[in-house]
RNA sequence: GGGCCCGUAGCCUAGCCAGGAUAGGGCGCCGGCCUUCUAAGCCGGAGACCCGGGGUUCGAAUCCCCGCGGGCCCGCCA
């Protein structure tokens, strides 16, 4: 095509057919869609070229109808599927001959070439994508979701290009949050409390691990608080004093007030409580007497003013922080109150709390027999639940690495040693570092990576002789590329994670696995935010992802309920088959709730309510698209047309053979148009990682398949060659459909 | 403080990297369409000085500079 245009342009305009092509590979011309049909379907702006030849207005059309004469008489015209060239307002626009391409399209589809081809790209390469990864201490939460999501619909993507894709789940078990869980479960498993039958088993683990932290941290600010309260004491005072002094010196009445206020908030003892109030009391007046004075008189209060905010802000912070502790530590004890019975009583003290924490994580570190048996236990117990969410999703791991196991365990050992060996290696106490400042300075690899960034130290050992997640990290990567046989390696991982990312590629690359570090990618990923709620794990607030289906599911029964009320059947409308309505419903809550987390581009932040699920419906409208299709397939061909897939590709294609002419419609045209973009939307996501695309991709096959189906009818059309072209249409739209809900694995429905 | 990302109708979002003709969608709102391949749909309408200000260009949502607003990261945490 650009071939074509270049040709006629350079005979047009008297440049040279290089300094086109320069021009396209520049793209200072482009090929781009026209805004409307009426103006073709391609156009490229030529305005570049009219000012370079400074050509006046009125001297364009002349150039145009040159342009124009020289496409349409070359043999480019045919090859290029062009019928029809026109110039306006500066704008070659081309007319396609969609016939052909129409023609070429549904036996490259219905003959199963188009899926060969894009298989052909992985050939069978090994490519491992490490995803969801959450911490085995609570359920999946819709953050956990996203990473799922867009992981496993990325799996698909490149198993559909034809890799040899493994899934993997990295269990972090050897993190100070799974030692806090299991030091909870440890002191209840002591006081005979096991986890309960009624709850799901990780919704169970999820409120021990957060009463376990919450009454460690909620403890832990007690003491700072209550050691503050003193220090506080002086500080009002303090204050009181200064303000006297302030009041000798310039007489001013509300000064002296303020003392008074002071002074008596510095007699009595307080509790940490009172303090609270009496700090925002005291803040208060200040506030309202520097309102009083004129600019002059205030300067000096103003001083006083800010030296008291100063010190006692600090407090203050500690002091709501402590609150919000009290106030999870409410709402859980009512959900489990024989773990809180027990919790409660035996966490008392937060330093000997943390104390237990830090030897199971040491014992476990040291492969202690007992305690490895209680973490797994533990991990375990937890993962159970996660497999159960992960099911209902569709999602199945190949593998679960555990940090633990004796392969990352020795291949850490192999970091360390490698690591001494590096120029960039510091040693400080026993801790071992390395330094990716200097390396950025001297190695293009290192400093590319970080960018502006700065990359910081890496410590990979700690001087207690202990490692870091970042160091297990590194010797999983090695384990992905080596062990497991990867040819490259995607990580699903929050954004937040960037930095220690890079840093294990900057790792990796310094020790020497340079190609490892080549083909290791960042999948990364922005964080959920729910509207009216804010999400802390640490104080067990979660919406867990099987919340989100289940309420999905709720969204997903009322609006065909209160549809079906609405239209034909009344109050009275009877559900046929009730265990088919609920699995429908199943599956439509996971579309849904696949399709909104997948909804736009990883990087960007998510944000939605949970109280409006009635407006995420994307995922109900591309399945009842999808049913649509292959019920009309049905009802021409008598039989599952999923089934017959070859049968129907095969008989599609002989009768097309049959049509002389093929003419589409507006709609036609479209649809045909948005179903060509599928290859290159796979292999853009490929490249971009931008997996809300397929989603787009999806929806706008939709789109234009409604409108088509509304304004055409297939089988009740009467001209056959028309029939035959729209049933092709069909099955071309229901097949590219079908791959893409296999690729963000939306279930799939035959009927509703 | 330093670095990275983001800012498009009441709300959410595409387009930005590789500048082009009327800025696409969705939710919500208003009005139409179920005896015709399943209305979870379709059609029509209202609603946007593309955060602000400069610059580059024949042409800027898009590129550059300066602001403003929001998020994230800067641990011997994970």
């Amino acid at each position: 095509m650009i071939e074509a245009l270049t040709y006629s342009l350079s005979r047009a305009a008297g440049i040279s057919r290089e300094e086109i092509r320069d021009l396209f590979n520049k793209l200072k011309l482009k090929i781009s869609p026209t805004p409307s049909p009426e103006l073709g379907d391609y156009g490229v702006a030529l305005h570049y070229i009219l000012h370079r030849k400074k050509l006046p207005r009125d001297e364009w059309s002349v150039f145009g109808r040159g342009v124009v004469e020289a496409l349409m008489t070359s043999d480019y015209r045919d090859r290029c599927y062009i019928v029809k060239a026109e110039f306006t307002n500066g704008y070659l626009n081309i007319w396609i001959d969609y016939s052909r391409i129409f023609r070429d399209y549904a036996d490259y589809v219905l003959t199963g070439r188009l899926f060969e081809e894009l298989k052909s790209r992985g050939r069978g390469r090994r490519v491992v994508v490490e995803h969801t990864s959450a911490n085995p201490i609570h359920p999946l939460h819709v953050g956990s979701g996203r990473n799922t999501v867009i992981g496993s619909t990325f799996a698909n993507l490149l198993r559909k290009l034809g890799y040899d894709v493994r899934e993997h789940f990295y269990v972090d078990d050897m993190g100070r949050q799974v030692a806090v869980l299991v030091y909870g479960v440890s002191l209840l498993s002591r006081n005979g409390v096991e986890p309960s039958p009624d709850r799901k088993i990780d919704h169970w683990y999820g409120i021990v691990y957060a009463l376990t932290n919450i009454l460690i941290e909620k403890g832990k600010l007690e003491k700072k608080l209550v050691e503050e309260a003193a220090r506080i004491h002086d500080v009002i005072s303090d204050a009181a004093e200064k303000l006297l002094g302030l009041y000798e010196v310039n007489g001013l009445a509300p000064i002296y007030e303020l003392h008074v206020s002071f002074k008596n908030a510095s007699w009595k003892k307080r509790y940490i409580h009172d303090l609270y109030q009496i700090i925002r009391k005291l803040d208060r007046l200040l506030a309202k007497t520097l309102k009083r004075l004129s600019d002059e008189e205030s300067k000096d209060l103003m001083e006083i003013a800010d030296w008291f905010r100063r010190e006692t802000s600090g407090f203050l912070e500690d002091y709501r922080e402590y609150m919000e502790y009290v106030e999870a530590e409410n709402r859980l004890r009512i959900l489990e109150p024989s773990v809180y019975g027990v919790l409660s009583e035996e966490i008392i003290d937060p330093l000997i709390a943390e104390e237990a924490i830090g030897e199971l994580m040491r014992k476990y570190e040291e492969e202690d027999p007992i305690v490895s048996e209680l973490f797994r236990k533990t991990a375990s117990d937890v993962l159970e639940g996660f497999r159960e969410t992960l099911g209902r999703i569709g999602v199945v791991f190949d593998e679960y690495d555990w940090e633990s196991s004796r392969e990352i365990r020795g291949l850490t050992r192999h970091v360390l040693e490698r690591a001494l060996s590096t120029p960039y290696v510091v040693l400080e106490d026993n801790a071992v570092i390395l330094d990716l400042d200097k390396a950025a300075r001297e190695d293009d690899y290192v400093r590319k990576l970080f960018g502006g960034e700065e990359p910081g130290r890496f410590v990979l050992r700690r001087s207690d002789g202990t490692t870091l997640y970042g160091t297990r990290d590194v010797a999983y990567s090695i384990y992905k590329f080596e062990k497991l046989g990867a040819e490259k390696v995607y990580n699903v991982i929050a954004h937040e994670q960037a930095r220690e990312q890079k840093q294990v590629k900057a790792a990796l690359h310094l020790l020497g696995y340079h190609e490892y570090a080549e083909k290791l990618v960042h999948l990364d990923y922005e964080m959920v935010n729910l509207k009216g709620f804010s999400m802390s794990s640490r104080r067990g607030r979660i919406y867990t992802l099987d919340e989100l289906i289940d309420d999905y599911v709720e969204v997903v029964v009322r609006d065909y309920l209160e549809n079906k009320i609405r239209g034909v059947g009344g109050l009275k409308y009877r559900i046929e088959n009730i265990e088919e309505f609920q699995s429908t419903a199943e599956k439509l809550a996971v579309a849904n709730t696949r399709a909104l987390l997948l909804s736009i581009d990883p990087r960007k932040t998510l944000a939605f309510d949970p109280s409006k699920l009635q407006e995420h419906l994307e995922g109900s409208w591309i399945l009842y698209t999808y049913v649509r299709l292959q019920s009309i397939l049905r009802k021409h061909y008598g039989y599952e047309p999923l089934e017959h897939l070859e049968e129907i590709g095969r008989d599609l294609i002989d009768k097309l053979s049959s049509i002389k002419e093929v003419f589409l419609e507006k709609s036609e045209k479209e649809l045909l148009e948005s179903l060509l973009g599928y290859q290159e939307t796979l292999l853009t996501v490929e490249e971009s990682l931008e997996t809300n695309k397929l989603l787009e991709k999806a929806m706008d096959i939709c789109m234009k398949a409604n409108k088509f189906y509304e304004e055409l009818p297939v089988l009740s059309e009467k001209d056959r060659d028309k029939r035959i072209i729209r049933l092709i249409l069909v099955a071309l739209t229901m097949i590219i459909l079908k791959e893409l809900l296999e690729i963000m694995k939306l279930p799939k429905l035959k009927v509703v």
